[in-house]
Parts: C-alpha cells; structure tokens; sequence
DNA sequence: CTGAATCCGCAAGGATACTG
DNA sequence: CAGTATCCTTGCGGATTCAG
C-alpha cells in the first residue's frame, strides 16, 4: 500500500542463486510430505517428550485431535519408519507408540520450530501490549 | 503388525512432562498458525534467497504456485510482517516483494527444515538402492 | 481399549478468464 | 505486469457408529 518512486531493486537472479533455491524447494517439500500435515510434529513431539503412550493417551496428549486422524496418522508415521506399534496380547489387549531412532533426527527441527513458536508468541504479545498502552 | 507378550512400558507422564509437551503443542500451533500451509516458508526461502523479486519472478521461482495463491499468500505474510512490498509507479508499474528483517528469525527453522528434507530425501534414495540390489 | 467404517462439511488450493 | 474474480475439485478432518 505505500508507494514509492525510486528505482527497482536489482533482483539478483543468477544461475547459482537459482538452483540454490530450486534444492531449497525441493527439501522443504519433501520435508512437508512426511511430516507436514497438522498433526504429524505434534504427535512425534508428544512421543518423544511424554515417551512411550496408548492411544487413548495419546489422543488426549494431542489436544483436539480425532480417534480417525489419530488412528491414520499413527499408520503414516509408523510406514515412514517415525514410530514403533506395540501391541501386547494381554487381555484387554495393550497397544503402545514409541519413537524410533529415525524420529530423533527431527529434533533439531521440532527445537527451532518450537523455539521459534515460543519467541514469535512472545512478539505478538508484546505487540499488543504497546498497542493497548499506545502513546506514540 | 508385531505382537509381543512383554508387559507395556510404564508410560512416564509426570506433571512436568505433561505442562512441556503442552507448551510444545502450543508452540507448534503458533508456528504453524503463521508459516504453515504449503507455500509460505517457499515464498520466504524464495525471497531470502533470491532477494527481492517482482510477481512473476515470484512465481516462476516457487514452482507450481497459482496466482491466485501466490497473491493471498503474500498478503498474509505482509500482514505478519514478512515480507514488504514496494510499488515503484513508474510506467508500466513495477511491484517488488522482499523479506523483512523479522523473517530473519526463521533462518533457523528453514535451515533445519531444508537440511532435514537433503538428508532424509537421501536416505530414501540409499533405501531404494538397496532395496533394488536386494542381497540379504 | 483400540481402533475401523461411514458420512459429511469446510477450506485450501487449482484453472481459467478478465482488469487496470 | 500485477494482480482479481469466478468456479470447481480435492483432501483434511470432525462426528458418529460399530467391531474385535
């Protein structure tokens, strides 16, 4: 909405900046395949931090989600090789959900992603204070 | 699909665990709430790496996008404080899209995210390999 | 308890055509 | 060139019910 007169910025497009951001695509859409979704971090995270859960656990861990998703996600991520089904033949029968080793190499990620949740809420709240209190 | 007779895992959920993995979901959620969805942080990395970019540029770089989209997304990521928009009203009019220094914050995040996307993109190749090569 | 099956609504996103 | 308008498809996810 604010216009200006000066001249265009140079858009420095070469050919290594170009492929440069083509691998970039690349790797964030695969990393979206996996683990995107609105559930799929959520549930790792939940994994790894509470440790080794039931379903029904699980669910109530995972705020808001539904048995169906609950149940299609934990199918997804188990295929991928994300976590581990353990199914005891007591009775009644015991189901648990681990992690696998695999899930911890997204630790860096869920850290920066949490890490940067935290400090961008943070903002907003700070935001919102000095508008509130706005004097300038 | 593996069924085992050992007893279950004692499921640890002491109070601090649970108040941790609470504040990761809700860091999550936020996080997701303003960069989730599948073209945000491509637009971002786009224009962190390409600097700044006209429309069409734009949409010639992250691939596949509409322009319907493209031109929703960038609102919202304007909105949040994103990116910036420049008209320059010279004729015809030119319209420069560039990141803010807020979303310098994300470095991080899109780092992990892309060098986890290399590496497990990788990984799936080597799986693939052995699987066709099959010796075991 | 641990899901699977079915039905359904909504919203994200795509295709195309059009405007200043 | 930089979008907007319109229409349409798809998939995500919720609610409910049922089964082992």
């Amino acid at each position: 909405m604010i216009e200006q007169n000066e001249k265009p910025a140079p858009t420095c497009s070469g050919k290594h900046t170009k492929e440069e951001c083509a691998k970039g695509l690349q790797a964030l859409e695969d990393t979206f395949y996996v683990i995107g979704g609105k559930w799929k971090l959520k549930i790792i995270n939940a994994l790894r931090i509470g440790g080794s859960s039931r379903f029904n656990q699980l669910q109530q861990t995972v705020t808001g989600i539904s048995a169906r998703i609950l149940s299609k996600e934990l199918k997804e991520l188990e295929l991928n090789g994300f976590i581990k089904r353990n199914v005891y033949t007591e009775t009644p029968v015991v189901v648990t959900y681990e992690i696998t080793p695999y899930s911890n190499t997204l630790g860096p990620v869920l850290s920066t992603l949490i890490e940067w949740g935290t400090t961008h809420r943070n903002k907003i709240k700070n935001d919102y204070k000095e508008l509130t209190t706005s004097k300038d």
